[in-house]
DNA sequence: CGTGAGGTTGACTCCGTTCAATATGAGTGG
DNA sequence: CCACTCATATTGAACGGAGTCAACCTCACG
């Protein structure tokens, strides 16, 4: 496994010199710390525990372990990923800067699902008891938890009907737009963009296969609605993809 | 549409007459006041709006409709769906007694999804600005709050799984397993139960057509798995189905 | 008794999978 | 530098599971 940068072990970089700050951090009107003052925010930073990185392809947390924290992206893409009895893996989700992982272990203390990095990734460590503390007295943040908790939910909505109603291309598009869209809120372009996971990891996202998604992006490419090379993916048509991912119109 | 109780704007009745009352509930060990003591559970009770009655295929709210209200699942059943700007529907579940509806719309103040009755039911109306004032004394309330929000999310993570990986077969298995274990849990058998929901509504919420529903059951009630009349099922082979569930065995 | 919604069953079709061959590219070592 | 390897990706051909279309059944209800 790669290591391109110190090992998350080193305690003087993790602990240390590493401590997370919210007010500093470019991501805290996306993330947990959205919307609180100056006051609220700093109470918030004392129990954040450290940033911890995560080397590309590593697990951040699996199936099992007991839960102790919630994680916020600040840097890199995670991926996480649902296995059952019969060794299916269904991956439930990407994340990135400002998104929380975590959350679905809050039910039951264990973890329910694996979480691993898309590339060299940084998470800073939300120690949850600690969170809990903080949510009597900072209704703000108490809000704010919930809206992310909630929104969630809608996510995985969204998925469930991509999933039970839509047709691979329409999948496909739903999958780019909402790409896109993010990069946007992010202030990254949404028309150019690398994607951070591989054939598989999008097709067993969509429910599809490898071979699909490889023939959605020759077949799309042939349409001109993208450029593709490799990862790099540029968007060139970005209504007509729209308007494919909510089914009102079909690239023939 | 048939009103088998009275209508539920009779004032008397759903206003005054039928003030919830959590302490004396059966389903209090499961929905939101679980683990309360006496003392706490009376103060939520305060906060209750009322008990509201549904017909069944009315509406307990819309998708768009403004939020204030969570509810709670007293009587009955019912299925939540969500529609996109094409028009496609996914029911994104079913859920009965001691259930909480509407944690979706928290984040946008807007509901995401319709919340239709499947059968004649009752909701207990948690206004959630009040319940929010309960947070901050009551850390008990929170923390199962925070439970239930957080089961959401690992249950959609499941129909996800459902949707992404599994063959028809397996899913209906899953479908049955996972009502089978709910009507458990609420102290009714496992394997004598009624569908509350059409052929129709299986059939969306599973990623099928409604001919699909229809030739698995027969196909299971050949094989000897279940006996079927109309809606009313009997799991004969509970273990065999939930090892197709997993996908450790087929029905071949 | 007639009507219409909901459900079942059969025949045929088609989208996406499966299987297989080939291509590309990053990493490694001579 | 090239040669080799292995993981990842592309493309083609054939297959098959579930969808589609259509006929028919069943039952509740006016």
């Amino acid at each position: 496994m790669s290591q391109p940068f110190p090992s998350s072990t080193d305690p003087a970089l993790t602990v240390n010199a590493l401590r997370a700050s919210c007010s500093t951090c470019s991501m805290h009107q996306l993330c947990l710390p959205m919307g609180l003052g100056e006051n609220d925010m700093d109470r918030l930073d004392k129990i954040i525990g450290r940033r911890r990185k995560v080397a590309r392809d590593d697990y951040l947390y699996r199936m099992g372990d007991a839960f102790t924290n919630l994680y916020a992206v600040r840097v890199g893409h995670f991926k996480t990923c649902q296995i059952n009895a019969g060794g299916e893996q269904q991956i439930t989700g990407f994340q990135m800067t400002g998104e929380l992982l975590g959350m679905d272990a809050i039910s039951t203390d264990r973890h329910h699902c694996n979480a691993v990095a898309l590339e060299d990734s940084e998470v800073c460590e939300i120690p949850f008891p600690r969170l809990e503390e903080l949510f009597s007295t900072m209704p703000t943040l108490l809000r704010h938890f919930h809206r992310m908790m909630s929104q969630e939910i809608t996510r995985e909505q969204s998925v469930m009907l991509l999933l039970g109603n839509m047709r691979a291309e329409q999948r496909f598009a739903a999958f780019l737009v909402n790409l896109a869209s993010r990069y946007t809120t992010r202030g990254y372009s949404s028309t150019n963009f690398q994607l951070r996971m591989s054939r598989e990891d999008i097709g067993n996202y969509l429910g599809l296969t490898i071979e699909s998604i490889s023939r959605l992006l020759s077949k799309f490419k042939k349409q001109g609605l993208l450029k593709v090379n490799n990862r790099e993916i540029e968007l060139l048509d970005l209504t007509l993809l729209k308007a494919m991912a909510a089914g009102t119109e079909t690239c023939s």
